[in-house]
DNA sequence: GGCGCCGGGATCGTCGACGATCCGTCGACC
DNA sequence: GGTCGACGGATCGTCGACGATCCCGGCGCC
């Protein structure tokens, strides 16, 4: 039965399976927009997406909105939806938001952490230390964004996630940049294992100057490029 | 021609003029949220509303999806929307959240504040202190919010301004309570006055510090009741 | 020749109906 | 008597169609 597999993924002008629990458009619009397939600034017309992706207008309409609110979309009234381009003012200005409320993070994380917590952290802060050795890049970013969403868990605050996980979709574009900076993953990493450390340390204040410390670095990196 | 008026507001069992602009169903929804008349935990049957607002379910819909990620409803899939109960523990992570945000708004603020703004937030102040003076809490209220926007508006931070801009809506009830406290009105305003005076100073990071203090106490206020 | 007005096309906002999913309840079986 | 499974009501998610709004181009007028 070969002939009746369904591509989910693919965006051709399949009928569409009434009876399949509807694939989540919008996070296939939004992985299209982060893998680059949609251009920013590249209008996005809701018939055709709805014609591309073989869901109705109005799911495609919902999905508009949702990642309106992630910053991903920009929608202006009666003129239709455009992919969000981030300029680096507006990266920079993200990052601030960030780095005050990552360090908050950090400090109530630093209070709460257990044991088991830190010897992960530490885990977590040698693989990077090994993957920069290696000169593996890509890796080095994710667990990059390993930890920093892991110091999140742990510090319990979940405004501050949730705060953060939209902040964070919408430089995407600007952090890929960033890490192909030559010798940008070195001065990372020392700024990351300082966190860990004073996490560990159980030491709050130190923790948050030390997070905060790190994007401020991440900034001045980013208003180089 | 007056038997042809319509009362946009009430929310009767009005046929819906098709060519009206559509009144912001969201934004009424919002309010009677906001007004007490949509209890906390209440159930929010997108039909039931329908009804009610004298537009069709697929506004209704679209409007709880817009309040759900101002925080205001919970939605459960399949399972329908809720008015938002915001416990106190959440209001304390969210004043967490707009303690560092608001600490960095107040120490952008400081940096870029021309004199004309200075001028303007010194009779801010004034304002606040002879509300508070004269016994006007819901005039100090008022003052109170406007400060806080006033200066985020000076930090220039646009995306500070939408972070807060959707923290602060959930905790309208919780701010209201704290008014209430005897004596609280004289704490807030010293601590408002020192925030003030900071950013006038051009004193970025004492302004940070002043604005962190005040929220902090905020908090402790908070947790206090 | 430049400016303002007006139609056509494209696109969005709104609507009511259909099918799918979930919860509560009743009945049967162990 | 207790527990499991099936039925029914309520509610949500999705769909395609209609009307409204806006931009773009051509036409007339100054």
């Amino acid at each position: 039965m070969p002939a009746h597999e369904q591509t989910a993924t693919s965006p051709d002008g399949a009928p569409g399976d009434p009876g399949a629990p509807a694939p989540d458009v919008t996070a296939e619009i939004r992985a299209a927009i982060v893998r680059g397939d949609f251009a920013p600034n590249q209008r996005l017309v809701e018939a055709d997406l709805s014609r591309q992706f073989g869901v109705s207008r109005s799911s495609v309409r919902s999905a508009l909105f949702e990642l309106t609110n992630e910053g991903l979309v920009e929608r202006v009234q009666h003129r239709g939806a455009r992919v969000r381009a981030v300029t680096v003012a507006e990266a920079v200005e993200i990052s601030e938001v960030r780095m005050v409320v990552e360090g908050l993070c950090a400090a109530k994380a630093a209070e709460r952490v257990t044991d088991a917590e830190a010897a992960e952290l530490r885990a977590l802060g040698e693989a990077m230390r090994a993957a920069v050795a290696e000169g593996h890049v890509l890796r080095y970013s994710e667990l990059n964004a390993e930890l920093h969403r892991r110091i999140v868990e742990i510090s319990g605050q979940a405004t501050a996630a949730a705060v953060l996980e939209r902040l964070r979709g919408q430089n995407v574009r600007h952090r890929f940049r960033l890490a192909l900076v030559p010798g940008r993953p070195n001065v990372s990493l020392v700024e990351h294992l300082a966190i860990i450390e004073e996490i560990c340390a159980h030491a709050p204040e130190a923790a948050e100057r030390a997070a905060r410390r790190h994007l401020s670095s991440v900034i001045e990196a980013l208003k180089a490029v």
